[in-house]
DNA sequence: TGGACGGGTGAATCCATAA
DNA sequence: CTTATGGATTCACCCGTCC
């Protein structure tokens, strides 16, 4: 484990900017930590994140600032044995900041890493290993991919992101089924995405007019991410901030970011780019309630309340299988098959079809004068009461 | 290693099945090895293959089983040949195959492999630690992948491929760039594919109308590689030949093939099926085949390419009713009826008019200098930009 | 003959909570 | 921890039947 020194001081995060120093501590909320991203890492409370997005360095160049999880350094490589002292050597990397990372991850947190064919096999397998739970592998397709100008190879058309849950089985993670697909045409979001690379006003220049960043990510991508993967006033970190993508986009979806840059250079682009966002009002960005997350209601409320009197018949949508509702609120089957057995109306609709499982909200119906209606709609109006009596 | 029985006959081809045994000598050209494949492919000369497809087992470690929303069961790959006990027996097992494919390669041969989330970053990173050389990686995009039962992730609507040489700097590799290129409507092959996957009468089936193998691969996907990498006459290499559906379109593309299959039922299948194929007269009438991009565009495309601001207020055509354009690429109505709901531009119209069913591109009108304008002119735009990116 | 309709199915790591 | 149960959840396409 890592030595954390104790004399330092703690410092107040100025001007948006984080020292990276001191022992664990609160969260530096909405700013960029300046420093490498494993020992900036370690100094953060664990279990304080809700969703991390790395887009870390495929380069082997960097040997020199490599580091293994021991924190020791990886010995620059200039033999013979360069290629296999290289991918070991970005394994080391990969390895140190993917832990770093899992012990600020919340239980319920997600992470997602994006790269290409020369980096995304190495941290894939490695998040296998570390016991990180892979829910999706996703690929962004790019409209307008560099062209291959040899001609030797196919146009390296997209990337891929790997989305992960700390761990196997891991439960309680956020995934905006419901917006995605609502915003999909009514279908679901699926594992290929389209969108440009990052051009025009969007890309970062300096002074002199050339790119700040080399590799600047579309902020549309990360807005897919942040947008799937977490709600308002959720921590977003990314330990390679870079050009401060995901902080301008977390900021402007009302999220929390953390950053981590260790060069001054892009640091201060990011910090600037991050200072110009606007966050969106509320009202565009409160999540819409979702059937998973309504209110329970107990089909007993719906007697009790006298919507439904015991003693009336439901039926089924083609009103071939009928039961009646008792007053404890159970059913009881009046048509075979389970002609006479008792049970909740899921219990009851699933006998009723002979089947394991039955959402019996729906299964079962009413009948009105506008003809057969799924109870349901009796739900509804239970929760429309209850919504109005908490204001 | 693995130690080569001596004292075994040589025995010859008999109808058209090649028997595994005996030393290294000819390959048995278009004919099935019945046997594993490391054995399998030791007896093989080296150096003597042009192009080998390899679909290994993707050891997906499915849990229990898994129903659709109907409370059918999904048929799910629970082979014993997808189990394996640990990364690591994967790991093992994927490096033997791969030495031994390596081994039979020509120096100028390629090597595909496909595979899932899964299994494709150990098979990823093991092509890198053995000193192949990945020249691409590709996305197989399926046009009718299986929807994602539950909710709870992404759809997984694609499988990855991996192009690799036998070594860094192999020179001489086939890649027929100009006749893909001019199959693709003269711009250059990328590296995302669209495919359906195999079903129909092109699934085999046997006797009962079950399916025979559970992972069979559409024979246009096998196709495009074939087509890509290998020239008439060239020598196709299958080591988990399944179904057989690489050496039934290498031969109908006048390639010949080698395939291995342990299982006799593939096996059997496999050579019958490859037996009534009839190899192409001319191939220079053979272009691979294209799939056109689905024109569907989401709404939430508009708002990811900046070309609508999330909080821009939404009118019907007489700007009687309005909504709210949100940050995930849903609306939020805000007028009566339907006051605060939020859903898909579809949902939001139906509901604000109080009707089933909706097109929200033509309901939804934007204000402009000029006036109302639907929404659905915007489309028009990304459109543009996603010809761009059609195959 | 043709369209409407219902049924089947695909490499899937697919629930949350209370008791 | 396990067990029980409420109740939420699917897209594209092929094929066969029926009117």
């Amino acid at each position: 484990m890592k030595v954390v020194r104790n004399g330092e001081a703690q410092r107040a995060p100025r001007s948006g900017i984080a020292r990276s120093a001191g022992l664990p501590s609160q969260l530096p909320l909405d700013s960029i930590i300046r420093g490498d991203c494993v020992a900036a890492l370690s100094r953060l409370p664990a279990a304080s994140v809700d969703l991390v997005f790395a887009d870390p360095p495929y380069n082997l160049q960097l040997q020199g600032e490599l580091k293994r999880p021991d924190d020791s350094r990886v010995d620059a490589v200039d033999d013979a044995w360069d290629k296999f002292d290289s991918f070991e050597a970005y394994d080391a990397f990969t390895r140190a900041w993917l832990l770093a990372v899992r012990r600020v991850l919340k239980p319920t947190g997600t992470l997602w890493v994006i790269g290409s064919y020369h980096n995304i096999f190495r941290v894939g397998s490695l998040l296998q290993d570390l016991d990180f739970w892979i829910l999706n592998d996703i690929v962004w397709r790019k409209t307008n991919p560099m062209p291959n100008f040899r001609g030797r190879r196919f146009t390296n058309a997209h990337e891929t992101l790997i989305w992960a849950a700390r761990e196997p089985g891991a439960k309680g993670y956020t995934f905006n089924y419901e917006a995605l697909k609502a915003a999909n045409e009514d279908v679901q979001m699926r594992s290929d995405w389209l969108f440009p690379i990052c051009s025009g006003h969007e890309r970062l220049k300096d002074e002199t007019g050339h790119k700040v960043h080399p590799t600047q990510k579309p902020e549309a991508l990360l807005a897919r991410v942040i947008l799937s993967a977490s709600k308002p006033g959720d921590v977003v970190l990314d330990p390679f901030l870079g050009s401060g993508t995901t902080a301008a986009v977390a900021k402007r979806l009302g999220r929390h970011f953390v950053g981590i840059e260790r060069d001054s250079t892009y640091a201060d682009a990011a910090q600037a780019r991050i200072d110009a966002v606007e966050p969106l009002p509320d009202l565009a960005l409160v999540p819409a309630p979702t059937a998973r997350e309504a209110p329970r209601i107990a089909f007993n409320a719906l007697v009790e309340r006298g919507l439904l009197a015991p003693g009336t018949l439901l039926t089924d949508a083609k009103a071939k299988v009928r039961a009646l509702v008792r007053a404890d609120g159970t059913l009881s089957l009046e048509t075979a098959p389970g002609l006479g057995q008792i049970g909740s109306i899921h219990r009851a609709g699933a006998i009723a079809q002979g089947i394991e499982a039955c959402n019996g909200w729906t299964y079962w119906h009413i009948a009105t004068r506008e003809g057969l209606r799924p109870i349901d709609s009796l739900r509804a109006v239970v929760r429309s009461e209850m919504a109005m009596a908490a204001e």
